[in-house]
DNA sequence: TGTACATCAGTGAACGCGCGTTCACTGATGTAC
DNA sequence: TGTACATCAGTGAACGCGCGTTCACTGATGTAC
């Protein structure tokens, strides 16, 4: 009863890894990690110490397996944006026209922010942030997605349903539509929002108006 | 010579404020948070101790001024609201046309948030942040540049360019697109950006061709 | 089949740190009589 | 004009906390001979 006295490690009892088998606690740790970061809604609530307590396992066998916190951090972030890459593709995937695809991965990219807040602010809406030094923001930003969306507007344009000689600088400011939306509902949650779905739906016509217009 | 003694004030010596002269401490230590907000780039970097020393001042004594921590960051806030409004009222009212108004608006929002990172972040880029009971968003959010965003869509709408049967849904789609680029490019400093200039010009255009489509 | 040994997956205790906040106090300043 | 006193603006020391990380170690497991 009670939380257990400071320095203990979880009632939960863990037998020792096998030889080979240390990466069955790694996995274990990402878990742990990915639980306190949604709990906590902020990367400053995953700590060493209360990963290794949700392990069952004292804080220094946290460093067999990382090699410190931000590599620990990033290692979650990595999973999620794997996860994120695939909704959004899945959504995309159901649409019948281009124009239709866009939609829908606008949708399904508030839905997932809004879904997952927590998965999201890390992602998407904290800085610079220290990470280890083997990773650019490259790998970081879900550029496979990004991707996907350049191609989309180039699609659309092939269609010839809209004029734009610059499909990735037209995708960063419907990134940045899609992104604004959500962080705003994340961040301001009293603000006095309508409608959640209309709301969305209202940034998804002024873009999508803005994309098809022939001036 | 090297930094002070832990627990000791800072060599700025200070001489305690006469009798109706506390007020004037208040305002040394909101210039302090903001300093070390503005440094430390987050609101975790603005300790009360931190401030205190700043003040040449024990920490206790920030308690006579302020209820507690959260208090004082949100003070903080609260000056840089009032501060953020008339910059953008500044670069609306050199606009010729309503249209062109709303473009320097997005323009200038921009601006300021890179501007101001620190401060963007705060007061834009936060959850639902630990803050004194009496205040609501409303207050914070800066309503008033957000009414005047509203005002603004009306007028265009007024001149008969721009269908629109929801200027506060509007309103909302637009910031949500200059907050979106402004945030991202705060968040994502590694994403290979082009010209910030033609990214913020690209959502703009994107958005007010949208705003002025007739379908 | 037995045994010495390297290795692996951890433990337990401690390091030094900064944090927000509380508490009992002090000493200068102004005020009432 | 002098003095007792309330008040104001602080001080100094401590509270208990959680943090990331390091260090020397242990004990089970597998392997070579």
């Amino acid at each position: 009863m009670g939380r257990p006295r400071l320095g203990t490690r979880a009632g939960t009892p863990r037998h020792r890894a096998r030889r080979g088998e240390g990466h069955e606690l790694r996995a274990h740790i990402l878990e742990a990690a990915e639980h306190l970061l949604v709990k906590g809604g902020s990367e400053e609530a995953v700590s060493i110490r209360a990963v290794a307590q949700r392990c069952g396992v004292t804080p220094p066998a946290i460093y067999l397996h990382f090699a410190d916190k931000s590599e620990l951090i990033f290692a979650v972030c990595q999973a999620r944006f794997a996860e994120f890459d695939a909704v959004l593709e899945a959504a995309a995937r159901g649409a019948s026209d281009p124009v239709e695809e866009l939609r829908a991965r606008l949708r399904a990219y508030v839905t997932y922010g809004l879904d997952n807040p927590e998965h999201y602010r890390v992602l998407f809406m904290t800085g610079p942030r220290t990470k280890p030094d083997w990773v650019t923001d490259s790998d970081l930003v879900g550029m496979a997605e990004f991707g996907r969306l350049v191609a989309n507007v180039e699609r659309i344009r092939a269609a010839g349903l809209a004029r734009t000689d610059d499909p990735f600088g037209t995708a960063i400011a419907l990134w940045a539509a899609a992104h604004g939306i959500t962080s705003l509902l994340l961040s301001m949650p009293n603000f006095p929002w309508p409608d959640v779905a209309e709301v969305v739906d209202q940034v998804g016509d002024l873009v999508t108006k803005g994309l098809l217009a022939r001036d």
